[in-house]
RNA sequence: GCGGAAGUAGCUCAUUUGGUAGAGCGGUAGCCUUCCAAGCUUCAGGUGGCCGGUUCGAGCCCGGUCUUCCGCUCCA
């Protein structure tokens, strides 16, 4: 990452925190870290962009429902998703070096080393002490076992360790007011993902909707993780807010529907007029323990490409996790023909595919997108600068400024009702301080697409100055049309 | 969490070896103004991140602490 660029993130966060997008959350008590709060127009921003996301699957999907799950869950949702024994990573840190390793990493990188010499029984032995180990979370076994074995540091070459420390993901509170003689029999967490609310709730929305295979559950909800560091401003919070939709498919015909939303996602972001070259698809190799295939969409941010969206083949996983810890079958029966059989489908558990966009990456790439510090010439020849963000006019905070030329003669009160004729259908806003050039740059910082301006003309013929952010460029159009082009617009 | 850097008004920064804090921009209220941050006036806003130490005296020196940024790690 190169300092001009480190420079414009920076520029980035402050405008949204000048602007009233976004602030670190309890900043009179010097902030939380990795908490932000969203102010009047990065919630308006935000709440666009999950309202375009919501229609776009489901209300354009015609096979696709939505629903709004809680955070709390029965605790052997966890258990069943893989979350509590997959979550929390032993880790250790090599003093000389500074660098820090996953416990488990670590040990297997010896064994692949042994095994490379040869030592197949020391390798199998060492393995099998760890998984003891970790079973047992033995964490003073585990680095005697690692300074047994002489593990070193890949980068300082010493075994100067720390001692083993748990990081658990999860976040747990306490469930019911009443202390429980076992205090393990009323904790919670606070969900990591939205997704499992959709696979306990696979049987409930496809009775009561009546849905037919393949189909899709879509939610937007917020998710906690306890990162170990969480940094890069929203980019990676402790609570964050997903957009999740889980498709359930036929088995065997996983791959085709993976393809299909890989596509579909990614061009679900052109939509928007993001430029396609910033994009980019990112395949996983190394799956997860729930995964058969997986990419991310990617896009350069002004700190890289980075990941904003997920697109995972999860097999049967879930669903079948969810059947044997419930005892719940988690079946679907399926009626349609076989072609090979001439029979049903008949009863299985059906494949998932799912998209995971995480909603404060997908507004930092809007604002990442949209920043721009332009540099003007004007008609006299001296330059000039402004800031602007170029925000698509649908997910934009306020659509439309209405702003009389002049506070009197009669213009505000022309101004006034042309805002009482327009904030029914989209967010406007009005102002009639300061001189009309300044008023624009407040609304080019704010990202709002269309300013009108009413003077001495409109109340001779009817007609308003409109001024478009992008292009500075203005013309004069009936005021009684005014609302029909923002509506068109947005 | 570990290591590095930084914290003075909403923002950008001053305060030249320690002597009780200032400017520009922004905001607010008003005057004036017929289209891209114009001008004049008014007002608001800081126990110098916080706690302690040294000193007659600390924004400045020392210690601790908190927060933010960068790297390691993880992920949406």
């Amino acid at each position: 990452m190169s300092t001009q660029q480190d420079n414009i993130f920076q520029q980035i966060i402050s405008h949204a925190k000048e602007y009233g997008f976004v602030f670190p959350s309890s900043e009179i008590y010097d902030g939380l870290s990795a908490v932000y709060d969203y102010g009047p127009y990065g919630s308006e921003l935000k709440k666009n962009i999950r309202e375009y996301w919501w229609k776009s699957m489901t209300q354009l999907h015609d096979n696709i429902v939505g629903i709004d799950a809680a955070i709390f869950m029965h605790p052997t949702t966890w258990k069943a998703s893989g979350h509590i024994d997959n979550f929390s990573d032993p880790m250790i840190d090599n003093k000389d070096s500074k660098k820090r390793y996953r416990v488990d990493h670590l040990i297997e990188a010896k064994a692949d080393t042994l095994a490379q010499e040869g030592k197949k029984e020391e390798e199998f032995a060492l393995l099998q002490k760890m998984d003891n180990l970790l079973a047992a979370e033995d964490f003073d076994g585990l680095k005697q076992l690692i300074l047994d074995n002489n593990i070193t540091c890949s980068v300082s070459g010493t075994a100067n360790w720390t001692d083993i420390r748990q990081f658990n993901l999860m976040f747990k509170t306490e469930f019911g007011a009443v202390a429980a003689d076992n205090p393990d029999d009323n904790i919670v967490y606070l969900r990591p993902e939205t997704a499992q609310g959709i696979f306990v709730n696979f049987l409930n929305v496809q009775k009561t909707a009546r849905m037919k295979i393949p189909f899709g559950i879509a939610q937007t909800g917020k998710a906690f993780r306890n990162e170990i560091v969480a940094r890069q401003f929203i980019f990676r919070m402790r609570e964050f807010e997903q957009m999740e939709m889980q498709f359930f498919v036929r088995p065997g015909t996983e791959a085709e529907w993976y393809k299909f939303w890989k596509e579909e996602r990614l061009n679900w972001h052109l939509s928007l007029r993001l430029p396609k070259e910033k994009y980019r698809y990112h395949d996983h190799i190394k799956l997860a323990h729930y995964a058969k295939e997986a990419c991310d969409i990617e896009f350069e941010f002004p700190i890289g490409f980075k990941e904003v969206e997920g697109i995972h083949s999860r097999s049967n996983f879930d669903l079948s996790q969810h059947q044997q810890y419930s005892r719940k079958k988690q079946q679907y029966f399926d009626n349609d023909i076989n072609p090979a059989t001439g029979k049903p489908y008949g009863n299985y558990i059906p494949y998932v595919i799912e998209t995971s966009i995480g909603l404060d990456r997908m507004f930092l790439l809007i604002l990442s997108n949209a920043y721009e510090e332009e540099k003007i010439t004007k008609e006299d020849g001296s330059t000039d600068s402004r800031v602007v963000l170029h925000i698509p006019a649908k997910i934009a905070p306020v659509k439309l400024a209405i702003l009389p030329l002049l506070k009197k003669d009669g213009l505000p009160e022309i101004a006034q009702e042309l805002l009482a004729s327009c904030k029914p259908y989209f967010k406007c806003f009005y102002e009639e301080k300061d001189a009309i050039g300044k008023r624009y740059r407040r609304q080019d910082a704010i990202g709002t697409p269309f300013c009108v301006t009413i003077d001495h003309q409109t109340k001779e013929d009817n007609t308003v100055t409109i001024r478009y952010r992008d292009s500075m460029q203005q013309e004069r159009i009936p005021i009684s049309k005014v609302k029909q082009l923002v509506l068109e617009a947005i």
